[in-house]
DNA sequence: TATACTAACTAACAGTCGTTAGCAAAGATA
DNA sequence: TATCTTTGCTAACGACTGTTAGTTAGTATA
């Protein structure tokens, strides 16, 4: 029954994910993940080859959801604030879609082991690469006024990023007007009257 | 020895500070703590009663300082916007005083037990009120834009906080420039020639 | 009907966890 | 000199850790 098994894994990684996210990864053992799903520890061995490949998962995935992103804003031809608004847009897309994994994509890479840990690090540094690109073409374009780009990109990130704390899939704003109103403070800023 | 005594107490705190931040609490164990200093696991115990209580002082060492830091803007009667702007000085400063606990304050939290969970939570949700009354008085003050005074205070503080993570203390950026442009860039965005 | 595979189980492994008990040396105090 | 306090030690506790071995019932395939 391939699709049964898909369903076990599919929930498993899905409980992995909610638990690694409300207590963390090391706080989490194997027989907590086991419970929640109504099964021994042992058995989750019949998945899975170990605790750190459900990790690496979704570490991983994560990553690749916010380079397919990253793909799409690169191969349009646009003016630095609105290729800008584009990007702010994507990544609340992949942010919101799943907040779960993203909470955990966020703080609890550091428990990979290598080579993987070192992987995610280049990975990470080359998303903030392409961020800092775009920053720099409204720079130079004279179109933003940045004093630092580095402070300003992970400014910039960190906005988005937290926004897995406090996004609600059932509230009343939508990503779409997340992303719109948080492109409108990072350009515009709060002063009334420009 | 009342000197010493202090001084190993000091040590402690400061390498579980750091050993908390780098590895998590979760992760970081007892064992851990007392090879980084140069001691047996057991003789920690001569300095303090849990695991848990060091990291109630960082998580209520770090809260006590941004109190002190609201509580110092709050005696000054100012527009909101300079308001803001001290405020935001403020917090950048208790941030980079110690950038480590700092970061475990604002990741760890979660390990701490009730009752100080909830005292935790709720002294958290305290300053983030402060934050916003002062966005809601620029608000109505009409010198403010803002369409959703959560998204934005929420976007403030992450932008805030992340500073543990790259701020240097060595580095050529002083904790005063670094909130001046926060200021800025928060007030004025990105956008050129306002 | 016979065979192979899947997904679960129980039992156990070697190691680690936070913590306690009991003790020893050193220095301070009386 | 005698006593108390501080700060470390060794040894050990019971619980928990990720993981493996071996087994079993049920289902799919030949």
């Amino acid at each position: 029954m391939a699709e049964l098994l898909t369903e076990r894994k599919t929930q498993i990684a899905e409980k992995a994910t909610l638990l690694f996210k409300e207590r963390g990864y090391a706080a989490t053992s194997m027989r907590d993940l086991a419970a929640a799903i109504g099964i021994e520890a042992a058995s989750l061995y019949s998945h899975l080859r170990s605790k750190e490949e459900l990790l690496q998962r979704i570490c991983f995935g994560m990553a690749e959801a916010f380079f397919t992103a990253r793909d799409q804003v690169n191969s349009l031809q646009l003016p630095a604030p609105i290729k800008l608004r584009l990007a702010i847009e994507k990544h609340v897309e992949v942010v919101t879609n799943d907040v779960n994994a993203s909470a955990v994509f966020l703080h609890e890479w550091r428990h990979l082991s290598e080579p993987e840990l070192s992987i995610f690090k280049s990975m990470r540094r080359e998303y903030e690469e392409y961020l800092t690109a775009i920053l720099q073409e409204g720079k130079a374009a004279g179109q933003f006024n940045i004093p630092n780009e580095k402070l300003t990109v992970l400014t910039l990130l960190s906005s988005l990023n937290w926004l897995y704390d406090w996004y609600r899939p059932d509230g009343n704003l939508q990503p779409h007007e997340i992303a719109m109103q948080l492109a409108d403070q990072v350009l515009n800023g709060l002063i009334t009257n420009k």
